[in-house]
DNA sequence: GTCTATATTGCGATAGAC
DNA sequence: GTCTATCGCAATATAGAC
């Protein structure tokens, strides 16, 4: 129960919330305060301030991020396609570990922070060069298509496979015929379009 | 020039770019105000206060969708495949057109406005109905493959082909040695990355 | 570690002069 | 149509009592 966590648990788990449905600039500290059931003050004491708490909050969303960009750097040996296929088993992953991380994400890039460059240099970059280099190999190699554009490829790649979660929020409206919608099932049909649609045609 | 134009007109450029850039909750009327070269009193003045100009802006966005959603009406005797193209056709005069529009609706998204609904119901929710009924035809006549999950197809197709314009401010960060991005390009491939994707295969 | 009271700043809106 | 001055309110932060 809520009542048995401390202030500074309490206080992390309803930012966590609160940030990713409403942004940084959509949360007051009272809001927090008062819907983490912990006086207003709690938050410079525990975290210096606002800004900190949201500090905090991302670190804790980033951690499988770190994780699995560790896990890249014995990828050298595996195919292309294994390569591809390693990003989004980890997409799965991390969206299964961390619900709302996709809309830290997308909050950062719509409205950034002061940590935005952070994230971004530490993370977002290194994950799009992991995608770029598959894909250059894996054209190199004959997999892929020759006339792709890599960039743009890498595009697609990224957003056919988090576009979901961007707009799960909305899921229930969008699509009111569907009980059966999983993440998980999405993941891995979305990665399936894609790499049939990028793979070398036979009469090429 | 700026100063050839009306307060107005001013105003509602100069919201376009900011509201777009960081949101409505990220900008105040004063810095709207200074940055149209206007005074502040003239937003009340012309737009009934800053909800009524972010109104005035969204509404401006949303006219070329409207104009999109007009032509489908007509879009039943196309097969699904064409019916597919003339999304994409369309994602890519809008982006055209509009070049922040994304913003936009990925702004609402994440932190949804009072006008979030009205956006939602009248044109969200059409397209994604657009692209669901399209698929179901294609299913139905052989062309894409029987298995596909209808919702999720239709949000990976909208994630492919809208990413590019979400990540857009990010490119030259992210893509360091391209110097050919171009939205009309990423449009085209990530579409047919898409169709070739979700086609039947020959050996089913 | 918690809470009240308060300091300070910035917000959106507008009355009323010009 | 434009501008100044100001109102009322909410924001973040913290000093100091307990």
């Amino acid at each position: 129960m809520d009542l048995e966590k401390d202030s500074q648990t309490k206080l992390l788990e309803t930012a966590t919330t609160l940030f990713a449905q409403k942004g940084f600039n959509g949360v007051s500290v009272r809001q927090l305060a008062e819907a983490a059931n912990v006086n207003i003050a709690a938050i410079s004491y525990y975290f210096r301030g606002k800004e900190g708490l949201y500090q905090a909050v991302l670190e804790e969303q980033f951690a499988p991020i770190a994780a699995a960009l560790s896990q890249t750097k014995t990828a050298n040996k595996l195919s292309a396609t294994e390569q591809l296929s390693m990003y989004a088993k980890h997409i799965a992953i991390i969206h299964r570990q961390r619900p709302l991380f996709t809309r830290f994400i997308f909050n950062e890039v719509s409205n950034p922070t002061p940590f935005f460059d952070l994230i971004f240099k530490k993370y977002i970059s290194k994950i799009f060069q992991f995608i770029t280099g598959a894909l250059t190999k894996g054209i190199a190699d004959g997999d892929f298509a020759a006339d792709l554009n890599i960039n743009h490829a890498a595009l697609s790649l990224a957003g056919i496979m988090n576009f979901y979660f961007i707009v799960n929020p909305l899921a229930k409206t969008i699509m009111p015929l569907d009980n059966t919608s999983d993440a998980e099932e999405y993941t891995v049909q979305a990665y399936r379009i894609y790499l049939d649609g990028i793979r070398r045609k036979k009469d090429e």
